[in-house]
DNA sequence: CGATTAAATAACTATATAGTAGTTTAGTTT
DNA sequence: AAACTAAACTACTATATAGTTATTTAATCG
């Protein structure tokens, strides 16, 4: 393999981009964010909204503060945390978009493909769910309305 | 410790956005986004434009293929992938702008605490990268300009 | 100062995965 | 059909790190 062409932005920023990712990139840290998203929590707080442990906790806040995306406040025997960083809240938020969309269009994919057509299967569901007796429009609203995951901003 | 307070939002939207992100969270993977930004690549292409092995790269695009990033056109013996998903780009925007204040606001800092008053050292650097007579305009305008990590998505 | 509690840290394990070398598959040409 | 090349896949190694247990540190109170 030749050397790389020239990159158009450093691999250096990459790089730092591709760290800012990764920590986003777990479920706990996610978890944790949705949680001060309201507010200022202390870690004990945070344990009994996140279901982790203390010790795994502590170890991610950690990390979460040194990268700037938590500020922590030492009161008494307590740190609380709270958000530094509020666009990663605008991160999840078009990510979920991003995901919802996506699996709209494999259930469409799924729904055309299937052996049944498309307008008996969707019919089929529509009436128990909406149990009305007219089976055109309600399957045209079931349609429009495909859940897209919510975004963890909203509490 | 007790069970987790009832969460915002499912663990399995969390779940997938962490996905997500993980995706992005690679330095490689960054530069082949870089790579397409400006169209569509076979794996040779991509492998001279990254510097990544062949191998490598194949292993890369499957995931991000799977993930819906990207698209993939058999073309002869070649492949062709595409960008599937330009909101990426608009994540990686985000991030650098952000990655940046982080670091003017750090500069800041350690600007502020370092043992030499900020004008004596902001004047001396601006005089050596600019040549220019002038000490206070200059300085005032390297600091507005303050470098940015530049977002990947311009060519 | 000792006791208590919250939080941070150290050490360890299990897991995931990037990257590599080697091989197989797929498409094309002769 | 054989030869060639691009790309995908397999098997492996090295590395990073989430989560856990145990311990230490920090703050407070009696």
């Amino acid at each position: 393999m030749s050397k790389p062409a020239k990159p158009f932005v450093p691999v250096a920023v990459l790089e730092a981009v591709a760290d800012y990712f990764k920590i986003l990139s777990e479920t706990s840290r996610l978890q944790i964010l949705q949680s001060l998203r309201s507010g200022s929590m202390n870690v004990m707080e945070l344990c009994e909204a996140t279901g982790l442990g203390q010790a795994n906790l502590s170890k991610h806040l950690k990390v979460m503060t040194q990268a700037g995306i938590l500020t922590r406040q030492a009161r008494g025997t307590s740190a609380y945390y709270n958000i530094a960083d509020p666009l990663v809240f605008e991160f999840c938020e078009l990510a979920c978009g991003q995901i919802g969309d996506r699996l709209q269009q494999q259930a469409k994919t799924f729904l055309q493909a299937a052996p049944f057509p498309p307008n008996d299967r969707t019919a089929n569901k529509t009436t128990q769910s909406q149990k009305t007796t007219s089976q055109k429009t309600p399957s045209q609203k079931t349609r429009e309305k495909a859940p897209a995951p919510t975004s963890h901003i909203r509490n």
